[in-house]
DNA sequence: GATGAATGAGCATTCATTCAT
DNA sequence: AATGAATGAATGCTCATTCAT
């Protein structure tokens, strides 16, 4: 019957992981015809598996965020206090996304499209694709924090707020960084946040006793991390 | 001096301020075509004032920072105390921002000229005017408040810090508030952002005896509150 | 004569046929695609039986015609007037025709063909394959009436000229009737052609005893009547 | 204030015009470029003058049916009798128009665009522009006939009808001459029509004084023209 | 024989920019 | 200085046809 036996599936992913290869390099200017060229696949074949640009510029998105599972995942088990397993996660993975190209073009991407038609479904849906995963993340850890004893009891209502305040740091923190990449030293500018974060959480805010547990080797572009 | 140079920089301006709003209502995707009709000039008076398109978004894009110096300059002077102060100016400038399309419009419109070479030089320009003024705002407030002798004298040293951190939040809480318009409780961010923050420079990080000064009309259970 | 090719002449059949439908829903910018799925065959299979979609379209358009020579032959023998006869045969075949949707696409579709090398092949075949049929049946009827001794015997020697001359007015017909649906009066039309066109074949050109045998409920004043 | 002066009325004619030619070449399918080769303008000037294909299409059928009009006015004056002059008239159209390119590509034009949104608003636009023409032409002649005596006074009521008729026989003349270029023999099936037609329309049916009192140099592709 | 995956030529349309007046 | 007519590069998308299996 299918003489030509393809996992349609498993193409289509390619393609969308060529494509954010792409739009990563020239930003989602990059033309259908350039995708497929890296694809080595014809322009017309592209369009067998996505229907429009559009689309493979979601699907080149997603496919993106399913590779961050990884990131929010298999974090690191060396800690057993919750505080500091947060603050290694949460420095693990901002500085993987604002170190990777491909993040920053996509954000931009998802952006520039929320004036076209198409793109107002796109942008809303991704924003909470992504939001997701760092929200319940967060959430999971400070609820840890406080079944541990280390976190007060009363914030467990508000983890969702809480975790949105950090997304929103980050945010904003990868913004600074794509703009004037070099200039801001991440490094101090998230523990800065976070110490005045857990400062909140904990039960005694003056013992912060372990700031800095993160490995410093990470620190990205710092240009004299202050590390206070 | 002569009268013909003021002309043509006030038509300038002009055009900048006419572009904004033509930007603000369709995206940096409107015509060039467009800014003239608004303008009700020719269209190529427009490259009489600006030599490229790219120019005139960065001009636009100044215009409007300019007009911003208004929202951090006159702030109320109803407030001797600094982190009132503060958080008063904050909560003003974040409001009026978030609330204005043609801020959306600009950030996006100048995130997706990244990608182009022109783009490139303007994006970093602008991002540091802008941050500038929030800066020397904060770093403003943060030295009268250590005078005042609310704030801890250590925390001098990292005004520009301070201050990038809350720009950099601020910034991500427009990202939220952009992509999930409804969604996010803006208040109850900045708030609990401020909280944090001000507990920071304090001296006895408990006191915080005003904390809601500004309309305290919402707080942390309430979900979809925008009217300002 | 063996089986195989039996197969393969009624599978050529029914993708005619099938593609006819097709043709006459969306008109002969249907896509090949849109064939094969409506006859549940792969798209390489139809190029198995036809070398091109002009192919096609030619294939489904002669099978049309085809099924039309029912219309042609199985004409009413309720009338010994050759008149009569002919009246009501082209009466139903106008009709039959003008109201089926096939018809109309058909005759676009081999027109728009006009253009192309390979359809200027067709467009004469097809015309020629058509006006055979209706030349035939009409010149039958002209020489029984004149052996019936009511129409003049000189006109023998031009029947062809005169069947092609109601073919002509058919067809003018039937384009009045395809762009201006509804705006014509299909049988008054018809009825004053066949009307003037019988004149110049009687013998005694006033004695048109009974012009209106078949269905005379629609006469010249009405407008708007399509019921057939 | 307008530096270039263009009369763009002036200029957009000119483009419909040359269109038309080269649609008359080449079909509709004719890309916009060859029509913008054609005038010896930019692809775009093209767009400066029309919206879209479509409308462009549109223009260049109107342009020519515009022509048109003189083929209808400036009728000979040379036959005092009202038959006469339509029959002359008549031929002299029909010849004209079968035996221009333009009109067969203009006609296959519209038909094909009959499939189409925009196509189905222009072609009823067109049919009825044209028929207009040629309706207000017969029906003067027919009334002009009446009134000088020769033609049944009856037939006034109906001189739309008669002329609809006579539009839906042309018409279908073309269709044939199109199709079977050369096959069909032009003058003598027109003579033929005209012949039953008139008979319907004299008060003495047989008195057919004078019928081939056009001038018979006319004769276009005839073969064989059995002039009866 | 049947299939459908792959292909790429082809085309309408947009728009920043130029430049003659 | 001001204008707007002219331009053509650039691009998303369609679809008939091919061909490996």
């Amino acid at each position: 019957m299918s003489p030509k036996i393809v996992d349609r599936q498993a193409k289509r992913a390619e393609i969308a992981r060529i494509a954010l290869d792409v739009f990563a390099e020239h930003g989602v200017d990059a033309t259908i015809e350039q995708v497929a060229r890296a694809a080595k696949i014809g322009k017309g074949t592209v369009y067998e598996y996505y229907r429009s640009k559009t689309e493979l510029i979601f699907g080149s998105v997603l496919t993106y965020f399913e590779q961050l599972d990884q990131l929010t995942q298999d974090a690191s088990q060396q800690f057993d206090n919750p505080e500091q397993r947060l603050r290694f996660e949460v420095k693990r993975i901002v500085k993987r996304l604002l170190g990777d190209k491909r993040y920053s073009q996509i954000v931009v991407g998802v952006l520039r499209m929320t004036n076209t038609k198409e793109g107002r479904l796109i942008d809303r849906t991704l924003n909470r694709e992504v939001n997701r995963r760092f929200v319940a993340l967060i959430t999971k850890r400070i609820l840890e924090g406080i079944s541990h004893g280390v976190f007060r009891p009363e914030i467990a209502k508000q983890t969702e707020v809480l975790a949105m305040n950090m997304i929103a740091f980050t945010d904003g923190l990868w913004f600074s960084y794509y703009l004037e990449r070099g200039k801001i030293n991440l490094e101090e500018q998230l523990d800065l946040y976070l110490h005045i974060f857990f400062q909140h959480l904990r039960k005694t805010p003056s013992a912060s006793a372990d700031e800095k547990v993160v490995h410093p080797r990470e620190t990205m572009a710092a240009k004299g991390s202050h590390d206070f």
